[in-house]
DNA sequence: CAGTGGTCTAGACCACCAG
DNA sequence: TGGTGGTCTAGACCACTGA
């Protein structure tokens, strides 16, 4: 009798994200089972189970078969970030995109990168040292390995139009990967491509793809100083 | 009659992914639509929709209403990472974690802080410089800005057991934030902590909190050369 | 073992928006 | 305006696991 519409998925959650956050439930509380939030609420049980799954994919409570649900201990655990396609990134800052081929050969991997994707040594692959631009200055050197057994036809795809970047994200679908992170200084290859010096700090982003146990590609990207990723928690 | 456990969500979902990846669907094209995919699998339509929502949120399908679904032109865009605790990170790597408190006043925020949280240039502030030090090593230096009138606890926070880092986390949730990665140099202050030198590359990491429209923390994290962060696509 | 969350069903109504 | 996805319901059975 008291609100005009008391349910919905989205309300529920906000509601007992508002109970968790006024420090009604504290961290480690067990809050009610569904069945009586569904009762006091006044839904059906599978509308509070869908808001109770959302707020655990997101970190804010935990839940186990049998013992209940608990508010966590450390919420918000979880960060999304957005990777987008190079050009995507730089013709949002407002610049004219780039980019251009510095190497292109066939050659068997080096270690590094058949630890990496779990490689033969023997197994030739596609090697690009590509620099992406813009507005003329450049914005990141990337170093990539194609594996020519997954993605045979990279050796005859048209670099010259499309980058190796969104060639491979629009012809190759992925099944998953891993993204890191840090800083390392750059080395001659770099610095000649980034106009910069040798040993000046760099960030460094690597990332490898995988279509289900099959390696595909594995790359390190590197950005200069100032360069910064953002995500949301 | 082929498959002995035709349905589930889990199922569904691997099936409309093995049929994306195959390229029996191209980037860009529409799929069936969710009534006709529950008759051709054999299930309710709620179900298919379960599945097809969790692939839309992973980033493999874009769905609109009327339109229909189709497959994402750039899949998988997504990458999640955990936001763990020094102390567990630490420890999980192995190491006794201990930590340092070498600055704790009660002063008005400087530039960046009041931009970053949106706060007033008279409103005190918590300031606190903390190490945080794995098996007697510096492993890193945080630089934290508390708004005492999100936190009034924080000045008589018992910061002799327990971190800033942990006790924040503990008592004081919040409802989102922000985390940025990038690459600078060391200064004396941070150089001095970390037993390093003036100028040095440090992984800045910097985040900050609030509690729907109030800022309760903003913080400069840094890491040593080396370190690195890690997400799975 | 019993109580919790996990998931499926069949049906319903609604919100949106391209035609 | 009709077809699409978005969501809710009431009920059912299952899977896990703590007491």
């Amino acid at each position: 009798m008291k609100s005009p519409k008391p349910n919905s998925q989205t309300n529920i959650q906000n509601d007992l994200l508002r109970r968790i956050h006024s420090g009604e439930w504290q961290p480690g509380a067990l809050i009610p089972t569904e069945a009586s939030l569904a009762k006091e609420i006044g839904c059906a049980r599978t509308t509070v189970n869908r808001a109770l799954q959302k707020l655990a994919n997101d970190g804010h409570v935990v839940r186990k078969r049998r013992s209940g649900t608990r508010i966590a201990l450390t919420p918000v655990r979880k960060a999304t970030m957005e990777i987008p396609i190079v050009r995507d990134e730089i013709e949002g800052k407002g610049g004219a995109y780039k980019f251009l081929i510095l190497l292109s050969e066939r050659v068997k991997p080096p270690l590094w990168v058949q630890v990496r994707l779990g490689i033969s040594k023997d197994e030739e692959m596609v090697h690009l040292h590509s620099l992406h631009i813009s507005d003329s200055h450049p914005y990141m050197f990337e170093d990539r390995w194609v594996s020519i057994k997954a993605v045979p036809e990279i050796t005859s795809a048209p670099f010259d139009k499309v980058s190796p970047n969104e060639w491979l994200v629009r012809e190759v679908p992925y099944s998953g990967g891993e993204n890191s992170f840090s800083v390392c200084t750059a080395d001659e290859t770099v610095a000649n491509a980034m106009e910069t010096t040798v040993g000046k700090a760099m960030f460094l982003v690597e990332r490898s793809t995988w279509i289900y146990q099959t390696p595909i590609t594995t790359l390190k990207m590197y950005y200069p100083e100032g360069f910064r990723l953002t995500t949301k928690l």
